[in-house]
This record gives C-alpha cells, structure tokens and sequence, in this order.
DNA sequence: CACTAGGGTTAGGGTTCT
DNA sequence: TAGAACCCTAACCCTAGT
C-alpha cells in the first residue's frame, strides 16, 4: 500500500503550527498551499492537517491519562501559541529539510526514528525554527 | 475487573483467519460485524482482531535463521496453515444467524467498491501464495 | 464539486499477565 | 525471557453539512 504509515516530523508539526498563525485554525487548504510552509506539507492533506491539529490539540490538553481518569476533556486548540507570525515567516522549509524528495518519501529524517519518550531533536528544531512548544 | 484475560478459542481463530480471507486484512470491523463468523467474535473488538492476527502473524513467523533480521514484516497469514473458505464454513455451527442478511453475504462489501482503497484481493493472493513483503 | 468538522477505524508501540 | 492478551493513541478513513 502506499504509505504504511507516516508520522509526522517535528519539521512539519512547526509548519502547520507556522500555518494556523498565520491563517488560524480550520484553513487547512489555504495552509498547505502557502510557499513559505507549504514544502513541508507536501505530502500532507488538507485534511491530514485537520488531524493532525487536533491530535496537538488533544495531547496540549492537561491530561493525566483516560487509563485512570473520567476523561470527558477534550478539545481546543492552541495551548499557548504566542509565536508570532513574523516568527513563522522565519521558517526555511528549505534549509531543514531536501527539497529534492518531494513525494514518494517524505518521512525522511524520522522515518526510522523508533525512540520513545522526549527527544531533544523536537526542541532543538523549534528553538531553530523559533518557534515555541505548545507543552512543556 | 473488567478484564480477566480472555484466552482466544480456536474456533476464535478460525472464525478471525476466515474473515480474512474474505475481506483481507486490516477490515477487522467488517469481519467481526460479518453475519457467518461474526456471531464467532462477539466477545473481541475489532481493535483485538487486529491484536490477534498481529500475534498469530508473528508466532507464525519462522524464526530458525538468527542472520536475518531488521524488518518489521508486517502481515500476512501463516504459510503452512491455509485455510480454506470451505473449512471457514466448517467452523462455525452458528451459520445459521439470523435470515435477515442472508443474502448478499458473500461479496457484498468489495463488489461495489469505489475504486478507492486497497484491493484486498491481491492481498489475500499474496498470502495465500506465500509471497512477502507487502510493501518493499 | 471542494472543503471542513467530527465521529469512527486502523496501525503500531507499549504494558500487563502468565 | 518469551509470548499472548489487552491498552493507548497517532494517523487515517468516512460522511454529513456547508
């Protein structure tokens, strides 16, 4: 089948979070076509960037876990996004990431990333991207 | 509490192998909501067909060579056991569920497909013919 | 017809129990 | 230590509504 599965990348969560700056939330197609975040989406659906925005929107969510919680809590957007838009515009979609492989393989950098837990990798890229982390 | 562990049948399993040979794997939901085997699974979620035919996979898996290593191998029925549609008929006693969809049982989902979605039945070939590698 | 919102399902890693 | 059964949830699908 065409993609087993692809995870996103801190690359391009920064991107969409980049793109709901600027547009807000529910622009999804207006979001992925953007030039200056759109290359890293390219292999993101408007509707893969609804998803992934509320799954984001879930996790920043203070939640211990429905494993021993009620758990009705659910959605809202942004936990704390202060990035600014000229912060967005920082991004260099180009500079993180080879726009050489466009489609048949997005997934580049993590694709064989199996670790679990907090990885530095997300921090250090959005330090660099100046972009700010939604949970600590 | 709520779980006390429950041990897969075999009748279990061959009802879970025969649903998928007929819809493929991965329409898990499909298979326990079937009229023929689903009365089998009505104790399983689809979420643990998936589980088990995940493990069912693996155990069947040879695993005399300790040289080959590194790939996931995701799904695909056991080589040796190839049950057929007439020994999934065999199973279940309980083919005789209730008249009302008695009809377009047989082809009913994959007959009017779209065009959209993975042909399950190149799927099942592969399985059943022992070849590997679902995806390279 | 294209897009979005929201519910539903699957895939895969993780955990628990035996 | 390994394997089976079950949990958690990101990623993806389906569909109604606009």
């Amino acid at each position: 089948m065409g993609a087993p599965k692809q995870k996103w990348t801190p690359e391009e969560e920064a991107a969409l979070r980049a793109g709901v700056e600027k547009y807000g939330p529910g622009k999804w197609r207006a979001i992925q076509k953007d030039s200056k975040f759109g290359p890293c989406l390219t292999s993101r659906s408007n509707v893969d960037l609804k998803d992934k925005w509320r799954n984001m929107s879930v996790s920043a969510n203070g939640l211990g876990s429905s494993r021993e919680r009620g758990k009705p809590l659910a959605l809202m957007p942004p936990p704390g996004m202060l990035t600014l838009m000229d912060d967005a515009l920082a991004i260099d979609p180009l500079a993180t990431m080879a726009p050489a492989d466009v489609k048949g393989d997005g997934a580049d950098i993590s694709s064989d990333r199996k670790s679990l837990g907090p990885r530095y990798d997300d921090m250090v890229l959005e330090a660099v991207l100046g972009l700010k982390e939604p949970y600590g």
